[in-house]
DNA sequence: TCAAAAATTAATCAAATGATTAAAAATATT
DNA sequence: AATATTTTTAATCATTTGATTAATTTTTGA
């Protein structure tokens, strides 16, 4: 059977097969589905093209694969914020937008990946995702409870959500264009996503002050 | 030389070249431009493989003009709002966020399919775009005389046109992970979109009170 | 140490796909 | 009507690419 590689140098000794889902999702990322060879990945992990069959039978396997581990992973890390009965609904806006502004600054390409492979193959990726949960978080609990004490304006708790994410989320989906057109340096572009990091819960305060 | 026919039925009696220029937009938007076959296209359209070549020269010319003139359109479209003169910066996001809203209803997979190819080749597109025109726009003049009057706070008006773009576009792009975890349906989804063309310029403007 | 199992490689295959070609059909020109 | 030009088609090509195979190397376990 095949072994890992026990885990003296996590990050420079890795099996095989991490190299070739690493590599993976490097890939993926950048191209999208249709456009990554199974070339690009296998040099991208410094292994034999056969391998990444050997391993993980085809391309779509692999891929499946990978972006199930990636969209659970980012559905449990939003749920844990969600579900915490501790913070208020203002603090786990503040923790929602820092923590994913930060992660998106490291994986800027990884939302847009998200969408358009969501897109491409909505039923098939949804059925193996599960994060239904999101709803019956305890975020929504308090989200509904608010607005029954009059303390939020009544509307779907969709609409929450996606002010939230979208505000959050969409400067790294429009980076290019929203460069080019206002002619910003990515530099400049990242200072306001820092920005952003407080003025986000600042906005979405004075949004659902109002009625 | 080859005659387009002329505008008798319009819609129906469409010249060759139309016909896979609309194919072509059909389907880049469907699939994106590396998953898109030219086969696809060309059935699409009703006509023989070798005619996308005849009149296009290749796929990637074709998808070359087809994005440049999507793009145009929207930009275009974007700067007759924000460059009137005779509107308000209030009424500007009134008029963008339920004119874009309505369109995005038409074509709702338009976004992530944008932003999507932007990712892949900003340089290129962007080069033959043009547009940088949007941040000398009268809506940018106007925002940055509101802020010198103290009637918006002062920030980069990038933020602005993020939140008025992002609060708008997002659920589009995020519809199907959105959907997924909330469990609402089409219709109702639909109905949300529908709610937030008001809803949006409400929001921003409590947004932009605070300072 | 040695044989069995597992991992890796180079070479190759087969299907998909963008593109071309040569012939046929349709249209325009005189 | 006759001919030239343009448009369209079917057939084919050449390349790319996901996948397999058979041989080789490495590791494991007795």
């Amino acid at each position: 059977m095949a072994k890992a590689k026990k885990g003296k140098e996590a990050a420079l000794d890795l099996t095989t097969e991490e190299k070739i889902k690493n590599a993976a999702l490097k890939v993926f990322t950048k191209k999208g589905f249709a456009a990554a060879r199974t070339r690009d990945i296998s040099e991208e992990a410094g292994i034999n093209l056969a391998l990444l069959n050997y391993y993980f039978r085809s391309k779509e396997k692999l891929f499946e694969l990978v972006m199930t581990e990636t969209l659970r992973g980012f559905i449990k890390g939003m749920l844990e914020i969600l579900n915490d009965t501790e913070t208020s609904i203002e603090e786990k806006v503040e923790i929602f937008v820092t923590r994913y502004s930060e992660l998106l600054m490291q994986q800027p390409d990884l939302p847009l990946f998200i969408f358009h492979e969501l897109k491409m193959n909505p039923e098939q990726l949804a059925s193996k995702l599960g994060g239904e949960g999101l709803f019956k978080s305890y975020f929504i609990k308090q989200v509904k409870e608010a607005m029954d004490n009059g303390k939020l304006p009544r509307m779907h708790p969709l609409h929450f959500i996606m002010n939230m994410v979208g505000l959050t989320v969409f400067p790294f989906i429009g980076a290019p264009l929203l460069r080019h057109l206002s002619g910003v340096d990515a530099k400049t572009f990242n200072g306001l996503v820092e920005e952003r990091k407080t003025l986000i819960p600042k906005w979405i305060k004075m949004m659902m002050k109002g009625k």
